[in-house]
Order: structure tokens, then C-alpha cells, then sequence
DNA sequence: ATGAAAGCGCTAACAG
DNA sequence: CTGTTAGCGCTTTCAT
């Protein structure tokens, strides 16, 4: 391995002077840095970073910690961090908690041995306030606020938009289907809710479903079946889904019962993923912006890294409706 | 921050004998070693990570490089490779190359800058000599073959899954619609192909789409409808499509032309996705073993970091059909 | 069984 | 503008 002694000694240097040059340190004549140059070309040298890192006090690396990777959302949303960290020249040590709070714990403690210089968060439920108040590097939090910097998407907003759409095509029986108990899930109820309610309009349906985003999970379907064995599935004509999963288990479910999205009964769904862009039909939903999250994430965990203030922030980010077939038609009753 | 030269005053001893303990050295006493743990736990010493690297020569970590994570068959292999680094104790670096030759390239490079241990990469397109022989790290290569290590799973051993599944229900009039130029689309299509000769059945349609896997791209759904314009839509009663995403054009554009899968044609996918599980009707599709092969790849790495033998290796993963609605039905003709 | 000492490869005052 | 020097925090011979 060729290191910055061998450089400096074939240059006629010292290794300070070829650090400089390669920090693109202003005190250095044009002379000696083409010298310089010259010889880590030729001798293809290549900075050694965990030997820079010691020294440095400074790894160039951001901790990545999502609460449960299986979900697709943080999938598209690690990828959109690490090419937002790409442009800072850092990189991305990732952990996933599989929504295990233990684990939450030791993948931090793990970023904190690595002296990453700052951490980025989806957190498990309710930010355990003994976790992160006491974590004394920067970080970012995602989706949750806690006591340190924080980026969140209205869910709430997101309701809103769904209920303002579903007024718009005149629909006046709407359910909702998700949990209430998660913070999201309740949010996005409230919004969705209120809006109606500003038109005295009350929810005919509100179905708890608890489930984790993954595709295995039927529980909706099951939950929603059974609510149709006791009432009749057209006479709610429009339904909110939690995320895109759920839609499409109610969707299932009023196929089943002989219902067609959206002609008769129109649905949307939430986090705009795949399922969403490809079912049959093509599914309304509400995205988040995954790139102006990642964006605003890294950015902001970079300033505090370089040392801006430190106190408690707050960025909220809005959800946007995307439209599709199925809430494509009004039903003008 | 606690250093090792802290605790080693602490407890009265060198850091040497501090270091030896905390690596489990045999040759320390048990009074030394329960008396030096003593002074870690009460001044709450936790190893400096980068130090150890250094020291070391040795970072535990492994770089991770996809040619395209929004594809999300690689965001959960992904997900699958990180928790099996961590079995080992080993962080995961992660870099994804969009599909450009040239991030692939410097990915690799700040890889090496970085030291990490090895290197376990999905390559673009075919593998570059120039870039991949090259590389004096442990290495496993993902998908496509190397001359180091090289785990393939056989898109051949797919199609014909799925060409015996097509022939036990009784399809003699078949089709296919994916890349002809790639690799695996070839080679899904040899096997596929290959089956049904061996009972003197041609192939009634070859469609080429050499598509991105992005939910964006509709290029495939243009080129089936097309097909269909001078062709009758239900002649071909069965679709091998080359990933899920494809499936769902065809059976839009089937149901376009009042189509139903699968009463009247059925279609088959490729990966297994959210979509599959999830679409009306759930669709037929070949799984890829991601666990298997993350497991794979790990231990396959770690051995090689470890020093077994570093000669050229293949591991041949075989994928699985997984059978739904889009395909549950003969015709029996 | 433990300590002393020599690095790992680089950065960053401090001097000149 | 450049060199000297002193580390960064740990591992690892080599002694004892």
C-alpha cells in the first residue's frame, strides 16, 4: 500500500505538505502542489480514511437507523439518503431495528463506537426519551419528534387532502380503515375527520387494523370481510386506507362482493408505492416526499455536524395526493 | 469520551492488559480480568472503533454496492445482507450505483478507502474486467459471474419452473415479453423456451421490452397493446412476463381488450414482489431466495476475509415459483 | 501473566 | 509557504 510517507519522500517533501495539498489548503505554491500531485498520480497513492479519521476526529460517515426495513417506504428512503450523503461526500453505515426496541438501542450504541459523525432516525413508536436525549452527537430524527432535530410528515394533512378529494366527487358515506393507536394512524384519521365534519358530515366507518406494512399481513382483508357479513359493502362509497396494503385488501374484499373500484365504491390508499402505481386499477394515494425528506435530513444533520446551533428544530413536510383510477370517478349522488 | 488509557490507570495496569481482556485474550488472570471489567463498566469505557481499525487493520465493515436500489428486489436483499453482517459483528457501508458504469467504479474505490474488510457487489450489466479483476479485496459478486467469488441464481432454472407450470395446465399457445439482450432476460428465456420444445411446442410470441425496473416506465404496456392490435388478444393463453411489473401491463392491457386473468389467459411474474402478493388477481411469480443468498454472501465474504482459499467460486441458488391467482386456473383444451 | 514500546497512517498546531 | 513535532486510541510483538 503506498501511504503519504512514500508520496512525500518521492516528492521531496514532508507528508504535512502533501496532506495540504490534498486538503486543497490555500498555503501552498502552484509549484509544489503540481509536484505533488505528480507523484500521488504516479504512485497511485489513495488516502488511507479510518487512518484520516483518527487523526481528523471526523469519520465522514452518517449511522442510518430505520425502524423496520422491511417496510417499502424506508426502503426508496435509504436509498434517497445515501445518494443525498453522496453529495456531502459522506457515507452511510445502515442499520435496520426490525421494530425491535433492543436492538433500536445497540445499533445506536454501535454508530456512537464507529464515531460516526451523526445519526439519522425512523424510531420504534414513541422515541424512548432515556435513548435519545442522551445521544451527544447530532442527530436527525424522521417521522417522530424528539428532543433533538426532527423532520415530520403531516400525516394529518395527508387525511385532509384524501377527505377534501372524496368531497370533491360528492361523496358523503366514507369509512376509514387503520390503526388508531399508532401516532400516524391517528393523524391521518383526525384530518381525514375533521374535514368532514366541517360539512357535518360523521364517518360512517372506522375499522381498527393494527398491522405492520408487510404483504404477508391479511388482517385487513379479514377485518374488512367481516365488517361487510354485517353491513352492506355498497353503501359506503368511498374508503380511506392506511397505507396501500389495506387498500388493496378492501379492494379484494368488495371484488369479492361483486363491488368494482372505482364504479362503484372509489378507495385510497397511503404512501404511494409500488402496489399503488402498478395494481389494477392504478390506486390513489398520498406520497410523502422521500426526496425533500432525505434532503432536508442530510442537510440539516450536516449543518449541526459543521457545528450550527444546536437546539430542538422542527421541519414539517407535507404529503401530496396523487390521483388515480381508483377514486377516478365521481358519483354525484 | 473514556479511553482505553483511562480505564488501564483506573484499574492499575497497563493498556495492553486492558486491551487483552476486552479481546478475550487467555492469558489473563481472572482477578485481573474481573477487576478490569470492574473500571470499564463504572467509567462506562466503549472502544474506539476507528482507533481499532487503525491499530488493527481491520474494520469490520463490508462495503455493499447494488447497481440500482430502486429496484426492490435489491432494497430487500439489501435489508437481508444487513442483518446477516451484523450476525458476524460486521457494519454494512452502502452504495448504490444507479445504473452508471462510472459511480460503480468510484463506489468501489471509496470502498477501499475506507478500508473495508470486503466487498459484496450486484454489478451493472457485465461485470468489467478491468474494474472487478482488479480488486485485491475479498469480493463476492451478486448475480452476475467474476473471477473471484460469485453467486448466481440460475433465471433459467425460472423460466423453466414456470414453462412446466404452463404445461401441466395444459398451455400450448405461450408467450413471453422481457429483454432479450440482458443476461437474465435471456436466460430466463432459454429455459422457458427450452421446456416447451422438448415437447415440440414453439413459442407463439417473443415480445422484447428492455425496461428499467421502475414503477415509471410504461414502455411495456405500449409495446403488449400494440401486439394486440394486430394480433387476437386471446390466442396467446399464456404470459411469461420478465418481472412483476411487466405481468401487470400485460393484464392491464389484457383487460383493456376484456381479457380476465386468470379465466381467460394466464400470466405469470418474476421476483416476487409486494406487487404480486398484493395485485387483483395476486399474481404467479418466481421467487428469488434472498435470504439464501444473503447468507450466502455474507459467510462466503467473512471465510474469505478470514483467509480460506481465494480462488474463483460459483454457488448456483436455484429460485422458486410461487403460484397464485394469475395462474390457478387450466384450460385443459 | 503482564508491561514497555513501537507503530497503524494521517492531521494540525506551532515554528520558522 | 513548508517542515517539525506531537498526537488520535488502539493492537501487538518482545521482553520479563
Amino acid at each position: 500500500m503506498v501511504t503519504m510517507e512514500e508520496v512525500a519522500k518521492a516528492a521531496h517533501v514532508s507528508r504535512a505538505t502533501v496532506s495540504r495539498v490534498l486538503s486543497n489548503h490555500p498555503s501552498i505554491k502552484m509549484e509544489t502542489r503540481s509536484n505533488v500531485m505528480y507523484w500521488v498520480k504516479k504512485l497511485g497513492y489513495e488516502p488511507n480514511q479510518v487512518a484520516q479519521s483518527l487523526a481528523g476526529n471526523r469519520t465522514n460517515i452518517i449511522g442510518v437507523l430505520f425502524s423496520d426495513l422491511s417496510n417499502p417506504l424506508y426502503a426508496s428512503l435509504m436509498a434517497a439518503i445515501v445518494h443525498e450523503a453522496e453529495k456531502y461526500g459522506y457515507n452511510v453505515i445502515l442499520g435496520d431495528a426490525q421494530r425491535e426496541k433492543a436492538r433500536e438501542v445497540n445499533i445506536i450504541n454501535g454508530f456512537k463506537r464507529r464515531k460516526v459523525d451523526g445519526i439519522i432516525v425512523r424510531p420504534i413508536g414513541t422515541p424512548n426519551k432515556k435513548v435519545y436525549s442522551g445521544i451527544n452527537i447530532p442527530m436527525v430524527s424522521l417521522f417522530k419528534q424528539t428532543e433533538k432535530k426532527n423532520i415530520i410528515i403531516s400525516s394529518e394533512m395527508g387525511g385532509i387532502q384524501v377527505a377534501k378529494h372524496f368531497l370533491e366527487l360528492g361523496h358523503k358515506n366514507v369509512g376509514y380503515i387503520g390503526p388508531l393507536k399508532s401516532l400516524a394512524g391517528n393523524n391521518k384519521l383526525q384530518g381525514f375527520r375533521s374535514e368532514f365534519e366541517k360539512y357535518g358530515i360523521k364517518l360512517k366507518a372506522v375499522l381498527e387494523c393494527n398491522q405492520h406494512e408487510t404483504a404477508e399481513n391479511q388482517k385487513s382483508f379479514e377485518i374488512i370481510n367481516q365488517y361487510f357479513e354485517t353491513h352492506n359493502p355498497a353503501k359506503i362509497t368511498a374508503w380511506f386506507a392506511h397505507s396501500d396494503l389495506v387498500a388493496s385488501d378492501v379492494i379484494r374484499s368488495l371484488a369479492k362482493h361483486d363491488i368494482q373500484v372505482p364504479r362503484d365504491v372509489i378507495v385510497c390508499g397511503y404512501n404511494n408505492t409500488l402496489l399503488a402505481k402498478k395494481m389494477i386499477p392504478t390506486l390513489s394515494s398520498v406520497a410523502s416526499p422521500i426526496e425533500e425528506l432525505a434532503e432536508n435530513a442530510v442537510s440539516m444533520l450536516i449543518n449541526e455536524i459543521n457545528g450550527s446551533n444546536e437546539e430542538t428544530e422542527v421541519i414539517d413536510l407535507y404529503p401530496r395526493l396523487i390521483v388515480r383510477e381508483s377514486t377516478s370517478k365521481g358519483l354525484y349522488k
